[in-house]
DNA sequence: CCGATGGTGTCACCTCGCTGACAGTCCCCG
DNA sequence: CGGGGACTGTCAGCGAGGTGACACCATCGG
């Protein structure tokens, strides 16, 4: 059925620079479907109660979780501490679409869907996590009604967020565009204003859009002082600017 | 949080026409998370056993389901006869974003993220469905372990696959975006292909584009035998002609 | 049966963002 | 501590699609 494209990432592994960024497009879309925060399936306390029944794995810097090399490996992780990275291979090179941190939920809705995640996973640092393997992710369900209640607003919060998001950027100028993905994306930071680690390659990718296009915009917004454009990374500076183009 | 735009089509009621196409657009959108075919939660056999347990409810043409005038009234509806037609005020007139039929199931997502629907549905023929309220969605998740986990894949599937529909369209030119709205958006019709009843205008704001854009791709489509404009209708005559353009 | 309402078909003008390329800069790996 | 691979910054030319307006045609309620 339709929904095949979640995976056409990794499927369709043709290095043609067209089609290189619609898979990062792809990825970077599903990557914001992960379960973070008030929006993750499992409280701090929930994942300490199944740690003790669910074995842990511990993995080292670098270890690949899932993806290309483990031959795809479903099931549903758990981060309990540590940094895993998500990229996607497009053409010969890789590109990171996204971070997983600690109390962070990957694979479930994948596992839901009876599909491959478009990207790769790897440890950044040492990394202890827990592995739910489809049958683990099943009992759970099924002997928590508590906790599957639970998941069942996760999932629907986690896809309407992303679903709005993209609702959101249908037929607008670019410049409300991009600031809209800039907040929505940033990492809240420990200092203030929060930054945005993508490359602006996957920004524009994010936005259907072409890269030199997207720079324009961006340094538009460094000469009026609502972003500082690094590498690889935008920090935000004026919020309130920000949220004023979004909604222009 | 975020999620607020679900909604914000009602409460910002406001006839500008621009925002009156940010509406109709929001809403059709949110339309296609409706519970149906292979995705609804529930099978015809649940309905059956559901409709012994819970109150049918019997309306004439013409009554109003939930939205405006009901003041908007929260709880999941499921449809056994008759059909609902989903409309939103925009200016001053209404503008249908889709239809309910037999086995649709409605307002579980918005129940699910706290949020009210974007529409209001109005019964087009004498329609029998059953109505839950709030305490009877939990309690029928709680007491059916099948049904929940059933109902979660349903979800995770619904909104995926109007994620997935969104995705698709981002950055592909116009006639590939139009011919995969109109394959996915297709009324599997009695007679061989299928036809898309919705008018030109709400087409146009499903893909942020204007309608001379919309219109003039479509009288394309027309003069080329891969479909068949009416009066906001347009049947799809050519399946294999549009499935080639959309992934052009 | 008729008028109001809203849907469709089309145009000329113009803006926005794409294409494709090239130079400079930053990182990481060896 | 280099060197190669990515990432950023920028440009000129062009084409797709937006704007706003207008004429014509279905539909429906009275």
């Amino acid at each position: 059925m339709e929904l095949s494209r979640w995976s056409e990432a990794l499927r369709t592994a043709r290095a043609g620079s067209v089609t290189a960024d619609a898979t990062v497009r792809d990825a970077a879309w599903v990557a914001r479907c992960v379960g973070r925060g008030t929006n993750a399936p499992l409280a701090p306390a929930d994942v300490a109660a199944l740690a003790a029944t669910l074995q842990p794995v511990d993995l080292a810097a670098g270890a690949p979780l899932f993806g290309a090399s483990t031959g795809s490996d479903p099931g549903v992780w758990i981060i309990r501490s540590g940094h895993v990275e998500l990229s996607v291979a497009s053409g010969r090179n890789r590109v990171v679409v996204g971070v997983l941190r600690p109390g962070d939920v990957e694979g479930d809705i994948p596992l839901l869907l009876g599909l491959a995640l478009p990207y790769a996973a790897r440890a950044v640092d040492a990394v202890t996590c827990l592995h739910l393997r489809p049958a683990d992710f099943e009992e759970l369900l099924a002997r928590h009604p508590a906790i599957a209640r639970r998941w069942l607003s996760s999932v629907a919060q986690r896809l309407a967020a992303s679903h709005e998001r993209l609702i959101a950027l249908l037929g607008r100028p670019l410049p409300a565009q991009l600031a809209g993905l800039l907040l929505d994306e940033a990492d809240g930071d420990p200092d203030g204003g929060g930054v945005v680690r993508l490359p602006q390659r996957t920004l524009a990718a994010m936005l259907g859009v072409a890269r030199p296009s997207l720079n324009k915009i961006l340094k538009d917004f460094e000469r009026h002082g609502h972003v500082e454009v690094g590498y690889s990374a935008v920090r935000l500076i004026d919020i309130a600017a920000l949220q004023r183009i979004r909604s222009a």
